[in-house]
DNA sequence: TCCCAGGGGCCGA
DNA sequence: TCGGCCCATGGG
């Protein structure tokens, strides 16, 4: 029995589908709702301009919650610089002062400044290419293919790696690429499966297996070896 | 007041 | 290669 494929049915029973990755310049048109999720649909034709916004939050969701990078790409929509030429004029400490929100402003920015370079330098989008950007690293690079690009590769992050080593599938502190191969190996290589199932961990570890995790009504009580050690009258 | 959030770069051992 | 430190706001 394929276990990464069973934990991925589980969650979407629990969850649904999760509508990512959110686009805020498309909030309330049809198909999106009031935060730009779209629930059920993943082949959309991203233009270029939808792909930066993808990238902006890729790059602004570093270690920082959602909620915050909405405020700055709110704050980058009004001022209409969701794209990379408009935001290309604006200096690396204005562009700070805007996306304050969301923390770590200086090196975002930083950040930000160095995709908008690679992006204009027409160089193929391609893992190396995305991991050479300062301020890129593998869940960046991973989740800009798999969601501005619809390239089927696993994104991994500090959430995958909590839930599947509590389950007992890997250890705590998995080297992401030896993570992201397991479930390369047990998957079929499908975007639309790759981008619910970050999506599906991502709000797992938001509803239950947080820090201090909440294991009472976890769906994936009954195959997780931590759940289990908790519960041992669960059989 | 403290902890955590959809990481990554840098540096010294 | 790996551990430790830095970056910083905002919500619970």
């Amino acid at each position: 029995m394929n276990k990464f494929f069973v934990i991925y049915e589980k969650l979407f029973r629990t969850y649904r589908p999760q509508g990512w990755w959110p686009i805020l310049s498309l909030a309330g048109k049809k198909g999106f709702d009031a935060d730009g999720y779209h629930k059920g649909s993943y082949d959309y034709p991203w233009n270029e301009q939808q792909r930066f916004e993808i990238i902006l939050g890729a790059i602004l969701t570093q270690n920082t919650s959602w909620k915050n990078v909405e405020k700055s790409l709110k704050v980058l929509q009004e001022k209409d610089l969701l794209s990379a030429e408009n935001m290309e004029a604006l200096s690396e400490r204005k562009l700070a002062s805007l996306i304050k929100s969301s923390g770590y402003f200086n090196q975002k920015a930083k950040k930000i400044k160095a995709m908008i370079a690679f992006l204009k330098s027409k160089k193929p989008i391609t893992r190396d290419n995305l991991l050479s950007i300062w301020g890129v690293g593998p869940e960046t690079a991973d989740s800009i293919l798999l969601y501005a690009y619809h390239k089927p590769v696993f994104v991994i992050d500090a959430y995958t790696r909590r839930i599947f080593s509590r389950i007992g599938l890997c250890k705590a502190d998995v080297r992401y690429e030896e993570l992201q191969q397991m479930f390369h190996k047990d998957l079929e290589k499908n975007v639309e499966l790759f981008n619910e199932y970050h999506a599906l961990i991502v709000e797992h570890a938001k509803a239950h297996c947080r820090t201090k995790p909440d294991c009472e009504k976890c769906p994936l009580l009954s195959l997780c070896k931590y759940g289990r050690r908790l519960k041992p009258d669960l059989d």
